[in-house]
DNA sequence: CATGAATGAGTGTTCATTCAT
DNA sequence: AATGAATGAACACTCATTCAT
């Protein structure tokens, strides 16, 4: 039910997964503990709704991807993928974090989590599981951390990351540091 | 006390801050409860102790590092910064991860972070806060979120991730990337 | 409403009456939670439905109950007693359990137990509440509980009793102990 | 822990095993709930605990049981065992039932309660699972339901048996109905 | 008559923390 | 300094019951 999982969002975002109480969720849904269990078997299902929810978005961001070249129009595109990441991440921060830090594991996320990196590879010139190009595995690895984790200090007040020199500084970055053909 | 610290790590390692119990933690290191509560105020203190532990042994793997050059040098250094870094991290990933999740918030694990930030961009030729240099924190929170997050990968049995294959990775696109002189 | 009564009986013998949901017995009827309150008060209430029909049947198996004598005849009619006591027992088992547990309370339940126990004593040629006969209510309570739990034992896969044979000896038992001429 | 099984022997029998809460038990320990977790794994377990206990007493009480003749010398020892079979069911009696309901099953109990079972069969004459004794099974199992209900009956306030008189009839009905030389 | 989504009081269980010894 | 039995606040989850449609 979309009133509880906008919820469970919410109080996850602000509280943590682990700190996120049932209680403070449905409250927040203005809806009673029974609901909630009529619409997820636990606190963990809901997380992992939500990750489905989180990881459709992304790959949707990624299939829209198309080929970034190693000139000033491929830093463009990169450069919007980006701002659209961050603006998805900006809506689904916990969600991504739990997800990575393994505490959701369902087969749906990890399926589309998969379809994401093949794009974003693609659209990188990057080749997974091909031979003569182990390495890209890693890359991707390091990418997505790369990623995620700026975009948790951009939207971490504390942090006090500027949303746009960021986006820049990693757009550059990352088109300089993956960039396949100038290899 | 060293063994309660070392069971602490231990037991984090294997179950995760939050899944870990005092109980387990006082099992492994043979002491008792009460123990525990002479030497840490509470769990999170032990994750405190552990983190500051933790950022010290980062901080003087950075304080070491060299100016690191756009040469093949430059790249050989960085190369053996990685590795002794991921050597690091597989002593104290948990700790890391938490930290870096905010679950630790302490002064001294702060500076101590920051000097190692500082270190590490010196020697990458970056410029934290100087003026004209705004995106070098940027910069900076994204490598460590690439160090941090392949780190963990290369961990992690799941992931299978070659240990040789990603260092190799990584410190190429570290060198490449963020590679400042060439900008 | 027939439908809902029969499901509950199934649920209850299956499940046992604690274990056994509300929302079991609907869907076993194929109707709603709704539908259900319409019909029974609550849940126990239920149970009370089925224990009155329990109740009335037992009581018209004790009205058609002959005088027992001594011979062998005595004992072939109460052997035939016995067989039906146990069929109706297979039937309305949990009910029986749930009732002589006294979960149910229930005065037209008590009364037709009472009846259906002063049948059996007539045929047995018990007196009830009779000057100089205290005894007989204390035997009439044994003698419920060893039908009562033989009929267990019998319908319990578990026990593995076979039925031919239970019902021989707790005929003779019956006959043999119980009777009262021979006293 | 005595002080935590006596109080929840208590309270299963005032309010039987289900309507019993474990909040109710601590309290009438006055202890904690923590301290009832420290000695049993949850509610059932201690039940099961009180199993063992009720079943030791009882398989005492039929290990000192001498052979019973069908005399008026084993009408007597009849008679002494039973009434001390009444005690014993006065203390435990709740856990009897829940038993005998299969509601805890328990290889130790389930052990004991054969061996019981087995020494008063041996003082009647039964003989157990012997060829051309196929009934004495059954013959066992209706004992054992009629001392229990009986014990039910006398312990329950509602049904007024009185003690004395229910434990003359008893005695006169078993030895007469099961005494095995008198077939 | 029938429905089934919504409810929320109630319960078993956990686990960090304390303190008398 | 060291212990570990005791604590109890806190939490996830259940399920009989209701009521607007």
């Amino acid at each position: 039910m979309r009133k509880l999982s906008d919820a469970g969002l919410r109080v996850f975002a602000r509280r943590g997964y682990h700190e996120a109480r049932v209680d403070d969720i449905v409250r927040a849904a203005r809806t009673s503990h029974g609901t909630f269990y009529l619409y997820f078997a636990n606190k963990e299902d809901l997380l992992r709704e939500l990750a489905v929810e989180c990881a459709q978005a992304i790959e949707s961001l990624a299939a829209d991807l198309p080929a970034i070249g190693p000139d000033a129009d491929g830093e463009a595109a990169l450069h919007g993928f980006l701002r659209r990441f961050f603006d998805t991440y900006a809506h689904y921060g916990v969600v991504i974090r739990a997800w990575m830090e393994n505490q959701v594991s369902d087969r749906k996320v990890d399926r589309l989590g998969v379809d994401a990196f093949t794009h974003i590879a693609q659209a990188l010139g990057l080749q997974l599981h091909a031979a003569g190009a182990p390495h890209d595995e890693a890359t991707i690895a390091a990418l997505m951390a790369m990623l995620e984790r700026t975009s948790y200090a951009m939207s971490s007040r504390d942090l006090g990351l500027d949303r746009a020199v960021a986006l820049d500084t990693l757009t550059r970055v990352i088109h300089r540091g993956f960039f396949v053909t100038s290899r």
